[in-house]
DNA sequence: AGGTTAATAT
DNA sequence: CATATTAACC
């Protein structure tokens, strides 16, 4: 329904239309024409005669206030329009509990202002008041007295809210900013920032939790972690300018290994983590990582996956190895460690509610992207348990001859040669619900128990004791063998995966899945340089575009 | 004016 | 208890 033009205001009722016939209260008039034109509805100021009501109601008018207005009858009105809405986007949508929340929280708006608060409106309060008590028992059905609805934040605000914060980069997020992106009417900047600070909160607990894996035992001061808030600021001014090139990005040290926590977004079950740890390196060291692998001197990508809520570290051995190089090679830089996020422009970043869509650091991505020319990565894979981890493979190349792997060397890209390492740590977690999938419940009881089994063994043996071969592969290298995670880590690492892409290979995208389907999709530029054969994981033909900007 | 943090409510 | 809201501070 359309709202009438001012100038038939005063005049006819336009057929078909649905006219509020209100009293010439300047007063009420305005407020109440603010309140219902959103809602369609014409507000009119005449007369109370008689025949005009009468006219109006038979041109649509739903109702029709006379001076003087009580609260009651404004209720009433209110609850008019409230149910047509309310229906309106039932129609459309399905139940928007956000629209709910709004037009409630208008009305309520709209009390407190021009009621409780009015100056000239002392009279009615107080007429208000005893309407209330006279109306007490029908108060569920009267939306002004509906206390404030809590904004629940369901998988699908969420999925506004990461995608707002991705558009905007972590680091430049702002309720407001984030506010105005999401656009979802009713709800507040308070909201926001409030779902914020649990968001980061949430992160925090994530790298916190990370840190001290991989860095709480054997790594060292180096990798000791500062702050934990430091993740939340990188600094860096980074511009999250996809628009490519510009790089303005002030990075502390390029060298900096990285290390990238990519919340899962698993089911409730599915505690773990995943993060990715990204250590670059000049160094062509990792000459164990393998005879296949041309390293190049450029940098190296260790990525770690580890999933979330994690216990404390158990054992970080299978790294180790990898890790000591990394020492080496980077001395005492410390390690940077950042929240991983997809780039702003993922639209397709719609990991479920999960907080796995981080906004992305485009420091990464600029280091990396400097670094065109890297050495074939390797990838690692340790499953720790609780109690043990299993590591599938370390910078080494692993040899493997699964063809069973669902993966699929692909072309091999020059410029994504990091060795990176792959760590799956499992461990308990608590259970953040932001996670969508689950089906990784039981992903340790896959790893070895034992806990004594060896990265070695592992990736030489995947079927070591209580380790489970893997269906997930994640091949980042050309000739780099597969990693292969345990089954129920398929799913999960779909997220972690999908965090890739920023972590700096400058070709990596991020791959989501969508809820209903838990269908990953990689897109962007991490399939160009890593090929990802996991058809249960998505199918070929969702393949994202590739950037080819980053071939040019 | 907004953002962040702490307190409080649910 | 986890999370949302409110209030108090930068």
């Amino acid at each position: 329904m359309e709202n009438l033009s001012a100038s038939s205001r005063t005049e006819a009722f336009p057929v078909g239309l649905r006219v509020l016939v209100v009293d010439d209260d300047p007063t009420w008039l305005k407020i109440l024409e603010k309140m219902l034109r959103k809602c369609s509805y014409e507000v009119m100021s005449i007369d109370g005669e008689t025949s005009r009501v009468m006219k109006g109601v038979q041109h649509g008018a739903c109702d029709y206030l006379l001076k003087p207005v009580r609260m009651k009858e404004l209720k009433n009105i209110w609850q008019h329009v409230y149910r047509k809405k309310m229906q309106e986007v039932k129609e459309i949508e399905g139940h928007d509990i956000n629209e709910d929340i709004q037009i409630r929280n208008e009305f309520e708006d709209f009390e407190d202002r021009h009621v409780l608060n009015g100056t000239d409106m002392n009279s009615m309060r107080k007429r208000k008041d005893v309407d209330n008590k006279e109306h007490a028992d029908q108060e569920f059905t009267d939306p002004a007295t509906v206390k404030k609805a809590r904004v629940v934040w369901s998988v699908d605000l969420h999925q506004k809210f990461v995608n707002a914060v991705n558009q905007i980069g972590f680091d430049k997020v702002g309720p407001k900013k984030i506010l105005d992106l999401m656009n979802v009417p009713g709800l507040t900047r308070e909201n926001v920032a409030s779902h914020l600070q649990k968001y980061r909160l949430y992160l925090s607990r994530l790298q916190k939790q990370n840190e001290g894996r991989n860095f709480g035992g054997n790594m060292q001061s180096d990798f000791s972690s500062k702050d934990v808030t430091a993740n939340f600021d990188l600094h860096s001014s980074t511009q999250m300018q996809q628009n490519g090139a510009s790089s303005k990005y002030i990075y502390t040290n390029q060298k900096i290994p990285a290390q990238v926590i990519v919340p899962d977004g698993c089911a409730d079950d599915f505690k773990n983590v995943v993060s990715l740890q990204v250590m670059d390196s000049k160094q062509a060291l990792l000459s164990d990582v393998s005879d296949s692998q041309k390293v190049n001197s450029v940098s190296q990508l260790g990525v770690l996956l580890s999933f979330k809520e994690m216990m404390p570290i158990v054992d970080m051995k299978p790294l180790e190895p990898a890790i000591s190089r990394h020492q080496s090679w980077n001395g005492g830089i410390p390690v940077m460690q950042f929240m991983q996020y997809p780039k702003h422009n993922h639209k397709r970043c719609s990991l479920l509610e999960d907080y796995s869509c981080l906004p992305k650091p485009d420091q990464e991505h600029q280091v990396f992207a400097d670094h065109v020319h890297t050495p074939p990565s390797v990838i690692s894979v340790t499953c720790n348990t609780e109690d043990d981890m299993c590591s599938v493979s370390e910078l080494k190349p692993v040899h493997t001859n699964q063809k069973s792997s669902h993966i699929k060397p692909i072309s091999p890209v020059p410029f994504m040669t990091n060795p990176v390492s792959v760590q799956v740590d499992s461990g308990l977690s608590n259970t953040q619900d932001y996670s969508g999938l689950s089906n990784t419940q039981d992903f340790g009881a896959t790893c070895g128990k034992d806990g004594s089994t060896n990265q070695k063994d592992h990736y030489n043996d995947q079927t070591c004791s209580g380790w489970i071969p893997p269906p997930l592969q994640l091949s980042l290298t050309n000739e780099t063998d597969l990693v292969s995670l345990p089954e129920q880590l398929q799913l999960c690492s779909l997220q972690g995966i999908g965090c890739f892409e920023n972590v700096g290979l400058n070709n990596m995208e991020i791959f989501q899945y969508n809820d209903s389907t838990s269908a990953i999709e990689v897109h962007g530029n991490w399939y160009d340089s890593l090929e990802f054969n996991c058809d249960y994981l998505y199918d070929s033909a969702d393949y994202p575009i590739v950037d080819e900007c980053l071939f040019a």
